[in-house]
DNA sequence: GGTCGCTCTGTAAACGATTACAAGAACGAT
DNA sequence: ATCGTTCTTGTAATCGTTTACAGAGCGACC
């Protein structure tokens, strides 16, 4: 009643073990042997155990992909291009969320160890030294996807930030606007601090001064929301400071512009809103929102491709890739 | 160089690989043993190879989730849920994509067998003889999340859509609306063919005819944008037939109201939406969308929870859980 | 005809863990 | 002191594959 095994195979078809696996893996055999192997699986309805067979080989092919927050619809983007290269490559992609707190992927970084999987793509919001540490000593490869010290020595595809707030803040620019301000994600984060800095970089040359800065507690639309209500905050009842508002990305824009809706203000005419990461959310709210293409679905290829590329040769020299941005202009700037 | 075994641990530590493997399950050791043995495993990180392990015990502790489209946000709410029950079971979660061919489907339950995982949820669009026998076939436990025969004798949790299509007409009802129209998704689809015999048996129990019915392609925003531009398509210049629509989840929902709008339609005024699942883009969306709330968070719930009582015992009878629908309205009604 | 070489198949040893079983140590009771 | 009981530890079998190695069969060539 259970599942056969490969010698349960061989018992049906009257051949040894090694025949019956050296006909399922393609090695060459005489047509009458691979025949009557073929015609014992279909009748046992075999199917090898992928455990045994990944001990043996030491190799498991399924790559995975380590997000955050699958509400995040970033992660969506990016897990199309991984999924796509991954299976390509014949490799089965399986997704795992870490959640917020960076313990967690140190865990995971630590667990994955050979047996889960044969690489990882981890795209994690805070980046310590027991992180960088755990992907150092994990003995399959790790590719992340964002920003760590060149010093630690592993594949990178990060993206852009400060090229693509240059890019928000001088569309606003263009715009003719001049009282930016900004909605961050947490700035203990890898992205909130990539962003803050380019925030600050990209007013500065265009001799700006910030007019108001909030920091989200997560990249969240609830936590979009409760920024937004505290930006607006001091304005209450006047038109407030800023005539523009870059969020940090997607998910906060959206949850901003809802409460910028719920105080009156109109977007663009009032506010014009640039979002970050270009997801489908920013296609999929009313109005259209302005984005910041920080490349995720090239970050996802890229990053699949550095992967397969480690698998195949653990020794080559550690890559860096950045992505460029470019900015999806739609309706609400 | 290489990962260390639980060999080398017992060479370190000085002791056999029975009593390394002993401490490490929490097997009774005295405490010097289980100390000498801790000292080892640190010095050297020795991790556990998981497919050995799991090669001898039989079970792998990971649990497989399989959704058609990691873009419709109903399923990071089935997600969610999911993942808290299993890993509070001590099971890892891993999701996978099945893409919308059910020949996906089949394949991925065929080669679940043994050895990817202990247990699979799936929540497949499409349902047929193949995808049936291949569950029952399959030697892992699986449940569907969706709605199967009874006669299959598979754990099934399944949402009350005629229920929900009911929750809907009878608010826009209420609301004074009498021209509805439909927006369906793929009536060849499990999902499509219940909404939309659920659509014509609530229109019946109002007395009300069907103004409009068009079926989308797919349950995409994109499928929505174009579904439509033809729902609009024959009221290009004049007030269309409807005053209400309902959609078949809320990406078609989405997709709609951008061609309502650029339509010049006003939502609720022209014309009140209702969308189905009420996930996070329900309220996400610009007005925020009524929705009906298809309970995709209890069927995930419900879902795993069936998965792993089957796993404790494979003997038990099957269930069919129904979980009910209720419905959140919000601005677009 | 004998030997070489080639191809095909089978036997058995891994892979790295768990665990049944046996052996040894410790200890108390008689 | 001996025996039995209990507790701890080690040896070795096992899970289901792959694959190194060796043996068998057979044709070809000298």
């Amino acid at each position: 009643m259970s599942r056969p095994t490969i010698a349960g195979v061989a018992r049906a078809a009257g051949v040894s073990v090694a025949s019956v696996s050296r006909v399922l893996n393609g090695l060459p055999a005489t047509e009458e042997m691979a025949e009557r192997v073929r015609r014992a699986v279909d009748e046992l309805g075999y199917v090898p155990d992928s455990r045994a067979r990944s001990l043996k080989v030491g190799r498991t092919f399924q790559l995975t992909l380590a997000v955050a927050d699958v509400g995040n619809p970033v992660y969506v983007t990016m897990m199309r291009a991984v999924e796509e290269v991954v299976s390509a490559a014949g490799y089965r992609l399986v997704v795992t969320t870490t959640g917020p707190e960076i313990v967690d992927e140190v865990a995971l970084v630590r667990g994955m160890a050979r047996g889960y999987a044969d690489g990882l793509v981890i795209s994690p919001l805070r980046v310590d030294d027991d992180l960088i540490k755990s992907i150092q000593e994990c003995d399959v490869p790790v590719v992340v996807a964002g920003n760590v010290p060149a010093k630690a020595g592993v594949d990178t595809v990060r993206a852009n930030s400060p090229k693509g707030m240059a890019l928000a803040v001088e569309h606003l620019v263009s715009r003719g606007r001049r009282r930016i301000a900004f909605l961050n994600g947490p700035a203990d984060t890898v992205p909130g601090e990539a962003r803050a800095k380019g925030f600050a970089d990209a007013l500065r040359t265009h001799k700006l001064r910030a007019v108001a800065q909030v920091e989200a507690v997560d990249f969240t639309f609830a936590a979009g929301r409760e920024g937004g209500r505290e930006l607006l905050g001091g304005a209450r009842d006047h038109r407030p400071a800023f005539d523009a508002v870059i969020a940090a990305n997607d998910l906060l824009a959206v949850g901003l512009m809802h409460e910028l809706v719920a105080a009156d203000l109109a977007v663009p005419d009032d506010v014009a809103l640039v979002g970050m990461d270009d997801s489908e959310l920013a296609e999929q709210c009313f109005p259209t929102l302005t984005s910041v293409n920080l490349g995720s679905a090239e970050r996802g290829r890229r990053a699949a491709e550095l992967l397969l590329a480690r698998i195949e040769d653990g020794e080559r020299s550690p890559r860096r890739i950045v992505v460029h941005p470019s900015l999806s202009v739609r309706r609400s700037t």
